[in-house]
RNA sequence: GGGCGGAUACCAAAGCGGCCAAAUGGACCAGACUGUAAAUCUGGCGGCUCAGCCUUCGCAGGUUCGAAUCCUGCUCCGCCCA
């Protein structure tokens, strides 16, 4: 027999889990999973819409690990036509519509990180594009007769936004239909996703009743917030841990999470039993508990080594203030404006090397004490730099190595 | 289709003819403190060849010595009525 009983099943399956519509029908298909030796068919959608995946996301994805390393068939379903529309998450701007080319860009990119989780040899992968794209105009009439206005607008993000008179446009309307029609379309025995995306879950359930299907069984996962603690982690709000990034980036941000999380990074993060003693060792000692943390995520990515290196180097720069190893090089440019003495202005080269965002602000940061050279602080803007090699470094985070040739 | 209201920097929100690069709060950045984080305090937060100069207040014109502030047209958004 391949699978194992449902409650021992379940008891992994239920770790981390917000919504589970429901858990006697989940209980129910395992069981008749395990006496027909066939496995149930797990969908996670993801919609390329950004070229990176972070840890937010893998908060399913490790979900979806679960399942498959219980023997089941997970789906993964690139949103490569829904992608195009855009989830209507309530986030404030409308996305710029991305073209196919884009959207298959972003999803290659995504099926690697995907790998770093999810043994992408054992996924089923399909993209909804296979029938989206070859729907006819009538064809999306019949799917949005099959929804009321006033069941649409119960979802949470439309009541908002209505609520707060903010613009709701149609085809907003549309993207649950388009995600609930893909569990017709693959058959589902269940489908994963965000807490969030609970309405477009049980749209899916409503669609396949109505196509004659057993509805899907929903789960979703807590969204995970951002380094920031507060909101949800996402790329744009810069609040994110990347799963590409490196060992020693990746080690740094998560030593920032703020310590209220850290019981939540590691239900959703880490295998680590959460239980009394995980919850005492927290209140003990926060920062131990931290590092515990960085570890095992740097080390499931990474591996053990590099996790340890980056905990070394860690270390060396956060808590001695030294410069990195994998600071950048950088060389002015042969254009590089420079003064009567042939040297290049401190504040423009802060900001051409990438250490400010313009000359302005790396003024401000000069005159504001947060720029060290070579360990110094030097705050004198009207420095200049002629040639040699500076190990040049703006607050905590930020440093590059200048090699200035003569001019 | 008709009526009304609104568009200000990353977000929210003041300003209603000069003292406005634009109050205030949040976010963010830097500094102090802290072997993490948080809290607190300080400074900053359009750009530049920076004691000065340049470009901003939905868009385009106009009135004025002078406009984010007044006028005209346009675009977009919200509300109410049909």
């Amino acid at each position: 027999m391949k699978f194992a009983p449902a409650e021992e099943q379940l008891a992994i399956l239920q770790r981390g889990v917000v919504d589970l519509v429901d858990l006697q029908d989940l209980r129910r298909r395992l069981e008749q999973s395990r006496s027909e030796n066939r496995p149930l068919r797990v969908k996670f959608g993801i919609d390329p819409s950004s070229p990176d995946i972070h840890l937010g996301h893998t908060v399913p994805l490790r979900k979806l690990r679960d399942f498959q390393r219980l023997g089941h068939r997970v789906i993964v379903l690139w949103g490569t036509a829904t992608a195009m529309v855009g989830d209507p998450t309530g986030r404030n701007k409308t996305r710029p519509p991305l073209t196919r080319e884009q959207v298959e860009h972003n999803k290659q990119t995504y099926r690697a990180q995907v790998g770093a989780v999810l043994d992408v040899n054992d996924v089923e992968e399909r993209e909804n594009g296979e029938w989206f794209h070859r729907q006819s105009f009538m064809d999306c009439i019949a799917l949005a007769s099959r929804c009321t206005v006033a069941r649409m607008l119960e979802r949470d993000d439309f009541q908002k936004r209505h609520r707060e008179q903010q613009p709701i446009a149609v085809h907003e309307f549309l993207y649950p239909l388009l995600q609930g029609h893909d569990s017709v379309e693959l058959r589902c025995d269940i489908e994963i996703g965000g807490s969030d995306q609970l309405f477009n879950l049980l749209m899916g359930r409503d669609l396949q009743t109505q196509a004659g299907q057993t509805p899907q069984v929903c789960m979703t996962m807590p969204l995970l917030e951002g380094l920031d603690g507060v909101q949800k982690m996402s790329k744009s709000l810069g609040n994110y841990v990347g799963v590409a990034e490196s060992a020693s980036v990746q080690f740094g941000k998560l030593m920032k999470v703020p310590n209220a999380l850290l019981g939540k990074y590691f239900l959703l993060l880490t295998d680590v039993a959460v239980d009394a003693e995980l919850t005492a060792a927290i209140d003990r000692s926060p920062l131990d508990a931290k590092f515990r943390l960085a570890h095992l995520v740097v080390a499931g990515f990474h591996g053990e080594p590099a996790a340890a290196a980056a905990r070394a180097e860690y270390d060396r720069v956060h808590r001695d203030g030294a410069m990195p190893d994998d600071a950048p090089e950088w060389r002015p440019p042969a254009d590089m404006r420079r003064d009567g003495a042939g040297r290049i202005p401190f504040p423009a080269a802060i900001a051409a090397s990438g250490l400010a965002a313009s000359t302005s602000e790396a003024r401000r940061l000069i005159q504001g004490n947060g720029v060290r050279v070579d360990g110094v602080v030097v705050n004198d803007v009207n420095l200049g730099f002629g040639p040699g090699s500076f190990a040049v470094q703006v607050g905590k985070s930020k440093a590059a190595r200048w090699i200035i040739p003569g001019s």
